[in-house]
DNA sequence: GCGATAGTTCCATAATTCTGGAATTATAGA
DNA sequence: TCTATAATTCCAGAATTATGGAACTATCGC
């Protein structure tokens, strides 16, 4: 992960129906949603999602998969890794107990 | 963390001059940095910095403490534990299998 | 081929955000 | 008190981003 992808992984985030795209996407796991279920899960018009979902694209942070007329999203998990790790590079200057708090949290939310 | 939270995080970190604070504090540890420091660092005028600072610290991603003249900076990790936390919740419905690369990836990270 | 459905792209208006200059506040030292 | 330094606040022009209407593309079933 460099700079670039970082802000614009982080900026196609910054936005509250895209950060519902990708919580609702996460959630969904690997099976993910198509298209026109997370418009309407969302009350968000077809345009409009489709712009959201293109600037999510762009971000690495989904993919998707067509399937005959439907097209499926699911959240990209190895791009949030690398997001986060980008974050966190270097937090606790090899001191492990500082960053063990941080640690603890993900595990309890996984 | 709620939504308007993570949304105010993330809207702060969506900028490559504040992203490069919080990197830059993160690293720095516990110890932070003064405010013109960071100017100097990062190659800022030190009103924009100051604008970049209190976005960051509205959004709760920075804490400071006035030594004298000096205004010192830190990168609060508890803000950025809760929004990671928000970020991944429900990621992997109860299989932890799922989430196994990204512990992985983070661990690395510290 | 034709109609219907799923989804995307284009475009113009509206709203938000960024930047740097100038002025202001706060503290330390003489 | 006066001066210098650290940092912030105010403001306006410039740039970016968001939204929804309309048109377009792709696929399925008849």
């Amino acid at each position: 992960m460099n700079e670039p992808d970082a802000l614009q992984a982080l900026a196609a985030l910054a936005h509250g129906t895209r950060l519902g795209i990708f919580r609702l996407l996460i959630q969904q796991g690997p099976e993910g949603l198509p298209a026109g279920d997370i418009a309407m899960r969302l009350g968000v018009l077809q345009n409009t999602l489709s712009a959201h979902l293109r600037i999510l694209h762009q971000a690495h942070l989904v993919v998707n998969t067509r399937e005959g007329r439907v097209i499926r999203y699911r959240a990209d998990q190895a791009a949030m890794q690398a997001l986060l790790a980008y974050l966190l590079e270097d937090c606790c200057q090899g001191d492990a107990s500082i960053c063990a708090p941080l640690m603890e949290t993900l595990r309890c939310a996984c």
